[in-house]
DNA sequence: CTTGTATGTGCAAATATTTGCAGTTCCAAG
DNA sequence: CTTGGAACTGCAAATATTTGCACATACAAG
């Protein structure tokens, strides 16, 4: 269900106007699928109603986030990328090398990581954790450099 | 030990040039301890060299990291962070409502952490993750928000 | 001590993102 | 259907950070 319908939903119940804008941007969001960047979703919102602000895109973007809609996942050096939530819980590995990005499953990693920051009173967000490190690669590259 | 002369040695040994920038940027750092903004760290130069320009802090900043002599600790809508690597390995909580920052210790998720990503072929930073999500009073509030 | 040159720096412009503000529009109430 | 006003948007400027380039300098070799 790629159908971005109950998403306006749930902008309509939690107070906020669905303006034309919105409902672009939440239609390129689902229809571009996977990460996708602010620059992205302009350009494809762009195609339907040129007049479009970067900064709407922005702004939205971040409604979104705030509603649980998409999550937002930046990484150091590269422009912040969005995906939409209804997508399988997963993490993220980063490799601080190459930049590659690889996707595991919350689980168990979730589980685990709630019960160690609990003592905290910590509450994290379970399905989307970035991990930064070495990919399988660069990690042995790394290795043979210092050899 | 919070002298930065074993640092000017890793920086030398790495087969990077002392320059006196490099030199007050690794002073800077050291001295002022705990978490910096680059803007802080140039401050700090410019007290004893007034030309030093932010872009080489940035530029430095970076060498350190790269050589593992400082960490740098990224949040969404704030300036990047930095401290001397020297530091007790620990973990931030970063709450996403107000942006407080928390330290764990490292251990025992930097263990958990490691099996969990190992299958992957991935060599996790074990020393520094950044695990967003909700702070106590944050999601209290967020709670009797909702009801 | 001199010198060649790769490395590093300052400056200014580019990139990514946020924000202030004045004008526009959605939509609840009449 | 009209309308008032809070919410929203476009624009331009601010903020945080990176990058291209021409000039400067650390330092290895002579």
């Amino acid at each position: 269900m790629s159908c971005y319908h109950q998403a306006s939903e749930v902008i309509r119940s939690a107070g906020y106007r669905l303006t034309p804008q919105r409902l672009f941007i939440l239609e390129a969001v689902y229809h571009l699928g996977g990460h996708v960047t602010a620059e992205q979703v302009l350009a494809y919102v762009q195609k339907s109603s040129p007049y479009v602000d970067l900064s709407t895109v922005y702004r939205t973007l971040e409604l979104l986030v705030s509603l649980g809609l998409i999550r937002r996942f930046s990484a150091p050096n590269r422009p912040n990328e969005y995906e939409v939530a209804t997508a399988e819980p997963h993490h993220h590995l980063v490799c601080l090398r190459c930049g590659r990005v690889e996707a595991v499953p919350a689980e168990p990693l979730s589980t685990v990581l709630r019960e160690i920051v609990a003592a905290h009173g910590f509450t994290p967000d379970e399905t989307h954790l970035a991990i930064h490190g070495l990919c399988a690669e660069c990690h042995a590259q790394e290795r043979s450099h210092e050899a």
